[in-house]
DNA sequence: CCAAAAGTGTTATGACTACACCCATGA
DNA sequence: TCATGGGTGTAGTCATAACACTTTTGG
């Protein structure tokens, strides 16, 4: 018997769960910032929002239990996907954690307006611009817009940063958003329509003065894999 | 001061480290699997390599450590890709531990006669019927597989499962093993050329008595991603 | 009638699919 | 010369990219 089968041996690490969650206003990707009071090491710093994980606890509640207490955001409202997992040494400076990195989606129209809001202890902050956060959240933070970047080609995880009900015009805005780069209205109608995994609804939106758009939503709510832009 | 602020109340997990290796024979995908010796749960067990992470180590050098204490295959040989947290309470009979699991892929015919050859501890076994395994480690293996699949469309990692010099024909049976179904070879040949990351070698390979083939390598030794089959 | 966003079609180019025969070799 | 795997080209179809003007609306 050797030593790792006998549970007196086994070797313990504090295992967290850190969690990106993005959402998107006026065709700005932001992202929940959280405040990191940990003297001497972070006085008056940032971060992403993270916790430790209970024993009874798998990861992604850990994750949701995070939005909710330390994003102050309802977490049902939160699409979620397992990022990766950061065990480097020294990235919590306490000690060894090793954190399970979630990437959360929601909806800028989801959230009730205290969620929209800003506080002292946690806030949306524009990822563009956004660094020098506390941990190894610079990397995570990276990590998770490049997944989130090419997950949004091949998969229809943009739905669950669009309202609802949305126009064609606000839908290729997100994709322009997130892959930094200008797309052709012509061509983006034509394919998105020919994937046949959206669907026209009654009503139309008007935006100022001006003519206005049909709009649709997707036909189904779970997040598919097809090839996209 | 809230309770995880304090490290006497830091709450502990434990955390594993699971690899599936893979490699690939007469174009067939073997998996390397070892003996689950856990009674009274796992009693004449088998199941992927894996083991706990101590306390100095990151993630992927336990997966390594694994690979060469456990699956017995020297580990720089072996490509490394993290693959999943598996977090699920009841995963491991004995207790909470969370297992952070990992891809390998290395060439058969890098591998020496030791490595190839099977023991009572740790030995080869093709991936298709191969099932009920200890732990969840049919879910960790189903997971591996599908990653695999969708890594090889898009990226060359199938270079780290062929030998060095390969044969087109060599090369077009690796994806069709893995995906599971035949391509045109002609099509394929175009595709796999056009995309620039083959080189030409001088020699030639006879299998048999028959035409002799041309080799090729890839001109790259990193894993790059573009869009293949 | 003006300003602004919504909406729409064509053409050229390149990629993909399907498909069948000749070539080189060793026995 | 035969058996076997190696190697190649074309035509039809489909997807992509580039590109500019008309429509609808409220003020």
């Amino acid at each position: 018997m050797n030593a790792e089968s006998d549970p007196q041996h086994i070797r313990f690490a504090v295992l967290a769960a850190d969690v990106a969650v993005f959402t998107m206003r006026e065709g700005k990707l932001l992202v929940r910032m959280m405040k990191v009071e940990r003297p001497p090491y972070f006085p008056n710093h940032r971060g992403l929002p993270g916790g430790l994980i209970h024993p009874k606890e798998i990861a992604e509640d850990t994750a949701r239990r995070i939005i909710e207490d330390r994003a102050r955001i309802a977490p049902k409202k939160v699409h979620l996907e397992q990022l990766y997992t950061f065990s480097e040494i020294d990235r919590d400076p306490r000690g060894r954690v090793v954190a399970v990195a979630y990437i959360g989606l929601v909806a800028w129209d989801q959230l009730s307006a205290e969620e929209q809001k800003d506080s002292p202890s946690t806030w949306w902050a524009p990822v563009k611009g956004t660094s020098r956060l506390a941990y190894d959240h610079d990397e995570i933070l990276k990590v998770a817009l490049n997944r989130l970047r090419s997950r949004i080609e091949y998969t229809t995880v943009i739905s669950k940063l669009v309202r609802k009900e949305f126009t064609l015009t606000e839908l290729e805005e997100a994709y322009e958003c997130i892959l930094g780069k200008s797309l052709d209205k012509r061509n983006f109608r034509k394919k998105i329509l020919k994937l046949d995994i959206l669907k026209e609804v009654s009503g139309k939106r008007t935006i100022g003065k001006f003519r206005p758009a049909q709009l649709y939503r997707f036909t189904s709510n779970s997040v598919q894999e097809i090839e996209i832009v």
